[in-house]
DNA sequence: AGCGACATGTCCGAAAACGGCTAGTCCAGC
DNA sequence: GCTGGACTAGCCGTTTTCGGACATGTCGCT
């Protein structure tokens, strides 16, 4: 979980409480609830509520959450994770809105089918919410199991998909 | 030991070996003795042999070597080390040239009378050979004790200062 | 059906090891 | 007596190591 000390910040109010999008030179770096699991200390990152990709993962955001938009169009920075953690956001990329997979099913994706649990673990740790969609992923039989920012907004993010 | 990525290097041949000269934008960063001990990993530092630091720091390192000078006029960077680390650092350049101290007074003049131990490790870090003098450090009884780049160089430098 | 065991990558805290030390003690040698 | 070497026991920041804890799933037993 390592950002580049050239990470800038902004604030993004959503329905489900408010957010904070973060931007490296590569692209849309971060979004986390406040006060989810493994936030990253952003302290040090300057506000530029004005940064491109900011503004227009903001307004792409608020198309989402009025149900307007099911994918989204931005740069992605994914280098802060490690290369296992890399490819397995990359592989949450591929599950389309309105639909769910599950954790054995990434890791088989990913290439260790035997390391589910692994894949728990760097699911639970993807740095850009929503826009990476990790809501997606639920346990082999269904169950919701787990949300960094709280099993409430899982589902909610499902039910705004159409996907309970 | 940490460096920013945009970190460079050059190659300075001294009559004590060669060595491995380092600048980030700040100033010079680092200066080590080809094979030393905690030398860091360079292979990721592209070359820059007319950065103008890295070209100053070696014509004064020349002068140096020459006897024509016996202090250097360089914008340093140390902030690859902990705050101890630098503290300890920037004790090292009040030492004049042609004088020697021990690491118990260093200790004191750090405010950690107790720790001149860790003094010994935080010298022995130093990533700046030469011009932090970190050579100008004895044992209380004025015994050589230890160099990274080996003890003969250190009696070499001390040689050259004339503080044998 | 329910329960235990095992596989897997990463992070985090705790604990231990590791030094470019020193002051103190104790003994040989002069 | 004085000196010097060997040994000891504290000293302390940093680095390394190690043990769990996780957003799981499959297999084999009861």
């Amino acid at each position: 979980m390592k950002f580049p000390s050239s990470t800038v910040q902004a604030r993004f109010d959503s329905p489900l409480g408010p957010m904070i999008v973060a931007a490296t030179g590569r692209g849309l770096a971060g979004l986390w609830f406040e006060g989810q699991r493994h936030l990253p200390d952003s302290s040090g990152w300057p506000h530029a509520p004005e940064h491109p990709v900011l503004r227009e993962a903001a307004a792409q955001l608020r198309d989402y959450f009025a149900g307007r938009r099911t994918q989204f169009d931005l740069p992605l920075d994914l280098q802060s994770g490690t290369a296992f953690q890399q490819s397995v956001w990359q592989a949450l990329l591929a599950i389309p809105s309105g639909r769910t997979t599950s954790y054995g099913d990434l890791s088989q994706r990913v290439g260790r089918p035997s390391a589910a649990r692994a894949v728990g673990a760097a699911v639970g740790r993807n740095p850009v919410s929503i826009v990476v969609p990790c809501h997606r992923v639920l346990g082999r039989d269904g169950s919701l199991t787990g949300y960094a920012g709280g099993l409430e907004r899982k589902s909610a993010l499902l039910g705004l998909e159409g996907a309970i």
